[in-house]
DNA sequence: CTGAAAGCGCTAACAC
DNA sequence: GTGTTAGCGCTTTCAG
């Protein structure tokens, strides 16, 4: 069997409050620190999360629910997640929701039961009275590019109207006055089409709700409304998608369509995943401060969690546009 | 405070025995069992997962190592192993070691006083000392993409001899005789080069070590090691990268070098990650069957965790050539 | 400074 | 069937 803290107890002849105290640093003579230290060394002694955890102290575990670990902007946002939580002594559970309320639900509720310090939220959390009952509980949380304007939960998150504002204004001023934007059923693309908004209409452009579309983030439904898009009569001369997976969709689309990008058509994505690079022609796109955001939220929460936190707050970072060839000059015969 | 099992027998008018008896589906009488059902409900109680698995029952929850999260592949693979796991009831924490053997020691070592259930180690895993310690603690183990000859420890994987030999036979059939390999430093790319160079030898072509280079998996060393091999004096005509980031930072570097693609320079990725369908252009590439690999690891991990494993084994499945436009014939002024 | 003992919430004999 | 009770491994008063 595994070793207990009475084997070492025993062992090291002090009773068991005396190995608890130099475990947790308290005031212990020094003979039986030493005493007790070698015989944890010698009988590999390890203490069980489990047991501590049952008296009241942390699991240092935190759950971490984001929509789709398979998208790799989602991926590399858990990799620094993890990265970070790790440097703080934290594990971290995964768990994939794909934007459903009853998983959301589920999930939070499971790893509840398994005594997780807290949770980090990301994307579009859909279901906000699971928020909710877990702030009213007293559950650290956070959110993390994602964040609701109703509820008193810090969040970390980029500017989406200036990402929005920034590409649209990139691309109008290349000439652009026909822009379809793509956007996820999110928050987020809700911000980055208002930034959208502002600066057609900043430029005096008229704003076409038609040039709008809803995709549900797969890149089948991308391709599907690329298509749609492209084959209107009034086609538009550039496609802003909300991430650079629906961008590649769309790529992918003009190119069966034999559109050349950017001589036809511009195309700008949203992430900067290590998509946009590989991608011909590399995207245009926004990058987001990943790695700040991800370190910031883990310490928030870890802050929470220790009952450090003095208020909530909602982070906001600015991100990046991110200039490549996929985004050109108006082609000519399509300006009014 | 949340309720306990305490508040629901009290409030049950029965002992806690009988509420544990009726969680656990033991012979309860059908007027308790309604009763206490009844209140568990009103009461919204939730046992503890901490206080059951303190007695001996399962945590339900089960490590996962892998090598980069950020790695597209890797993320798709933890997807699937996320989603098999919680359809049996089971969550999962992740940890990147980036083959460090140093983390890899560590995060199991922490994931076992968490009384993890299992664990699943995917990608090359470099520290045997340690899945040799797990073994002999039965501590329950499989391998995910990655085997390890000298230990009797279940693993699935993909067959990577096979992959390497049909990627360089296919080449070969192009007239490609200049075949450089582009490889991980891991034992599933030392299977495809067994693969790659079986092949050279069926056709009676010559293997030249100095075609086969070894990356660190980063794309950096990728193109650094692309670049290399292209500014030989006697350049190859194909380049067979062992994964698919490695595959695009190659397209990189020809595209930097104004090399056309495939009509100068063919190369072929392994993993079919969405990567390989958005490059310029389209990746040829070995597909790995991920989800059911990833399915059966995770229920060959349950099944050791339930004690129900008669014998351990080694599943290798078989991947699949997908050829695309980055492969093409050999250029005739290259041919000897 | 250190030991004895009472829990933390749940399971599992062992009785009744 | 169901209640009593002794742990599971650790933390934390409370004495001494």
């Amino acid at each position: 069997m595994k070793p207990t803290i009475y084997d070492v107890a025993e062992k090291a002849g002090v009773s068991i409050a005396t190995v608890s105290y130099v475990m947790n640093n308290q005031k212990v003579g020094k003979k039986s620190k030493e005493k007790v230290l070698k015989v944890m060394e010698e009988l590999n002694y390890k203490p069980s999360v489990l047991a501590s955890a049952l008296t009241g102290k942390r699991t240092t575990t935190i759950g971490f629910l984001l929509p789709d670990l398979a998208n790799p902007f989602v991926a590399g946002m858990a990799r620094r997640v993890e990265d970070r939580a790790h440097e703080r002594g934290f594990n971290v559970v995964i768990c994939s929701t794909d934007f459903d309320e009853g998983k959301e639900a589920l999930y939070t509720s499971l790893l509840k039961q398994k005594s997780v310090d807290g949770f980090i939220l990301a994307g579009d959390f859909k279901n906000a009275a699971v928020v909710r009952e877990l702030l009213q509980e007293y559950t650290p949380v956070v959110l993390l590019a994602a964040s609701h304007p109703s509820l008193s939960v810090t969040s970390v998150t980029v500017d989406d109207f200036a990402g929005g504002y920034e590409v649209a204004s990139h691309l109008i001023s290349l000439g652009h006055e026909k822009i379809a934007v793509i956007a996820e059923d999110a928050a987020s693309s809700q911000g980055r089409i208002h930034g959208y908004k502002q600066a057609l209409q900043d430029q005096g452009l008229e704003i076409r709700e038609d040039m709008i579309v809803i995709s549900n983030s797969s890149s089948e439904d991308g391709e599907r409304l690329a298509e749609k898009l492209l084959d209107r009569s009034d086609p538009p001369t550039a496609i802003f998608a909300c991430n650079d997976l629906l961008a590649i969709a769309s790529i992918l689309v003009a190119r069966k369509k034999g559109l050349r990008i950017p001589d036809d058509l511009s195309i700008a994505g949203f992430d900067n995943t290590l998509l946009s690079r590989s991608s011909d022609p590399p995207l245009t796109t926004v990058e987001q401060p990943v790695q700040d955001m991800c370190s910031q939220v883990v310490d928030l929460l870890i802050e929470e969690i220790e009952g450090k936190s003095k208020t909530k707050q909602r982070i906001v970072m600015l991100p990046k546009l991110m200039i490549r060839n996929s985004t050109g000059v108006c082609p000519l015969e399509n300006k009014v």
